[in-house]
Order: C-alpha cells, then structure tokens, then sequence
DNA sequence: TGCATTTGTGAACAACGTTCATAACCGGAG
DNA sequence: CTCCGGTTATGAACGTTGTTCACAAATGCA
C-alpha cells in the first residue's frame, strides 16, 4: 500500500479539520471520514481511540498554527524594528483576529470541545502552546516598563489576552452582517490605547476594596 | 388533568435546566425528559419543535434572569448611593462573575449553542435582553463624564462587556483549581481599573494608524 | 349524546459512535 | 516457495440518539 499508518493518520486529519471547519463539530462523522479517506469506519479507530481524539488531534495542529502566527507576528515587528508596546500590543491582537476570522467554525468548536473536557482534567499539552502565548504578551509588556513585578506582569498579560479574546470571539454578535468586523477593531484598538493610558498612569493597581461574593 | 399545556412547558423546561446544569448540552435527551416529566417522548414535540427549540427556551430563562441579576446590581448601588463609576462597574461584573460561576454547565452551553446558530440568523430575542445590558452599563459610562458621544460610549460599552465576558469565560483556564476564582476577579479589577483610568486620561481614541488586515 | 378538533402515545425509522469476529495482509523462518 | 504469528483492515451488528406518524384518548361545543 501507498500510504503508511502515519501519513493515513495525518490524511484523516486534514479530512477531520476540513469536516469541522465546513459544518462545526457534530459535521465530524466517522462514516463520512472513512469514505472521504477511502477506509472502513472501522480503522479509523485504529488510528484514533475515538473521534473525541481526532477532534483532539486537529485542535493541536489549530494551536499550532495560532502559535505560529502570534510569533511570526512578533518577528515581524522585530525585523521592522517596531519598539512602540502598542504597535507590538496591536499587531499581536491583529494576528489572533486574523486566526479566528481564517477559521470561522473549527475555532469556536476547540472552544467548545474544551469547556466539556473540564471534569478530567489531565496535564493537557494545549496549556504548554497557550501559556507560550501569554507569555509573549508579557514580554512585550515588560519592555513597555510600566513598573510590574513578575507576579502582576502575569496577570496583565491574562487579562489582556482574555479581554482580546472576549472581544474578538465577540460574545454574542448582536450584529447584522459586515461591519462587524470593522466594529470588533475598533473595539480592540480601545481596549489596547486604555489598557496602555492606564498601566502607565497609576503606578500600579492599588486599592482593592471590593471582594468577590 | 391537573397540568395545563402551559404549565407542562414550563415544568418540561425546568427539567431540561436540570439536565443541562448537571450534564451539559448533550446531556439534553429526549428519552430522559420524557421519564422525568411523566409524558411520553412523542408529547415533547407537542411541546416544542425540537430539542433545539427546548434548549432555546431555557437559555431565554437564563438571560432573563442574567438581566435580573444586572438590575437588581444597580438597583442596590443606587439606593447605597454610590455614584463612583469604578464601583459601579465592579458591582456589574462582580454580578457577572457570580451568574456564570452558579451556572457553571448551562452558561458555557448557552455560549455554544448561540455560536452553531449563526446561519440562520433570525432576528432573536436574545438580542434585545442583550443590548438592554449593553445600555445599562452605557449609562454608567455616560455618568462617569469621560466625554464619550453616543457611538464611542457605544463601543466603549461593548468593548468592557466583552473584555469582562472574555476573562469571566476566562477562555482556557489552564488553572489547577481553587484560586481561580481568586485570579479571575484580580483580572476583573485591574481592567476596571485601568479602563477607567484610560479614559480619563486621553480624552478620547484619537490616532488610529494600524488597519485590519 | 354525538361529532370535530386537539392532544397524548409509543412503536418505528434513520443516523450516529463504537465494537468485534473475521478476513486480509505482511515479514521472516524453515 | 511455503508456512505462520502478529498486526491491520473490514463492515455487519449493537445500543442510543432525535424525530415522525398512524392511531387512541381526551376535550369542547352544539
């Protein structure tokens, strides 16, 4: 045979990835995998434990390229010899936005598919690519010199990623059609100028005198 | 019989709730709402449409009682009297915070589900609970005098809901367990904070040189 | 009471993920 | 070349899912 176990594995993962990103999740059906990679619905589970494990598989390869994007991004500002925090801030953002509008249905669903797999909770290699993320931000963050210790470094660093990704995500979409996307940059571009302005006026955060219920 | 239609609906949409919060989404079937209701599986859909249209239903409970919670926020800061804009805003994410973390299972499934109906796109119901919060916390922007017109004021607010939503959801959470909670409102504090310090300071998001690719 | 209309019922259907007995295949030993 | 132990491929079969539909029961009105 032409193909080996290995290249049979990746082929069915560029068939699951093109499933998803066409009809979300529940469109990734073992009968249509096999007939589409020229299989038995059978093998397919001698590649992968069960389709949650493809789905798995392809999520990996979505983080890798979001990884790959976000560093590209960083050494593109480099080699233009960008120093401004709230270009690098931008431009960051810009390549995540660019990532979820690239992959409008198989993004949401690695959203999805991780907030089921909560109860489990093993070591999970997806924190590793995503806590590389944050930590480009807060490199960035530090070269910015706003006077943060590593302890709130990390914390500005998630916050703002959260708040992108609240943000590029949007929510909710109570929109019509095409200036959505329009609107969504605006929204970053504020939320980078405020988060800039405000790091750099007060000190640090200081008072807290309201506590979580 | 004791149970009108309306009555039946209700209670068949309190059961779904049920299933929903303590199992997710797909935890939604047909078989085990028509056990739990005493009915048989064919009245459900005397009911409602599909299983979707139930789902449906229990997410319009969950924002009506989101809005609710929102409210009931401002109300109280009103009759304490606080008028500070940072307090205010903490009271409504703080209000946040508190409805997603009670609704642990149903909130993320009600995010989901949202997200797979965006096709169809009708005009939705949802919307208009949403923008009615989006109005509340404009108003709190528009007391706090930054100098905002209406559009600005408009996207400032969505941009700080979003963020919160964004954090909250808390995307990832590649957190052990407890203290999450703890990190989470940190988060919520320190964008508040700078937020607000943001606007005070440039007057407005003036200069805007970097473009959506 | 009798009839028209609505509501309730559960067996039946198609589609799904998954399993498993069986067949095909493969690489070296004899 | 021939066999044979072990890996891989196969698709029929199973259990569960959402949904439908012919039929039974109930209900309301004249």
């Amino acid at each position: 045979m032409a193909l080996d176990k290995e290249e049979m594995s990746e082929r069915v993962i560029a068939i699951a990835e093109d499933l998803i990103e066409a009809g979300g999740a529940e469109n990734l059906k073992a009968r249509t995998i096999a007939t589409q990679a020229g299989i038995a619905v059978g093998s397919i589970y001698n590649l992968f434990r069960d389709i949650d494990d493809l789905h798995r598989a392809v999520n990996m390869r979505l983080l890798g390229r979001l990884g790959e994007a976000g560093a590209a991004a960083m050494a593109e500002m480099e080699k233009a010899g960008v120093t401004d925090t709230r270009q690098r801030l931008l431009a960051l953002a810009r390549a995540y936005a660019g990532f979820v509008a690239a992959h409008p249905a198989s993004w949401p669903a690695l959203l999805a598919f991780n907030r089921r797999q909560l109860p489990h909770a093993e070591p999970d290699a997806y924190e590793a690519r995503l806590s590389a993320l944050l930590q480009i931000i807060a490199r960035v963050l530090a070269d910015g010199r706003f006077g943060l210790d590593e302890t709130r470094l990390r914390i500005a660093a998630r916050t703002l990623w959260s708040s992108v990704h609240g943000i590029v995500t949007s929510g909710y979409a109570p929109n019509s059609a095409g200036r959505q996307a329009d609107e969504t940059w605006e929204q970053v571009e504020l939320l980078v100028a405020v988060f800039i302005k405000g790091l750099e006026r007060g000190g640090t955060f200081d008072h807290a005198e309201t506590a979580p219920s």
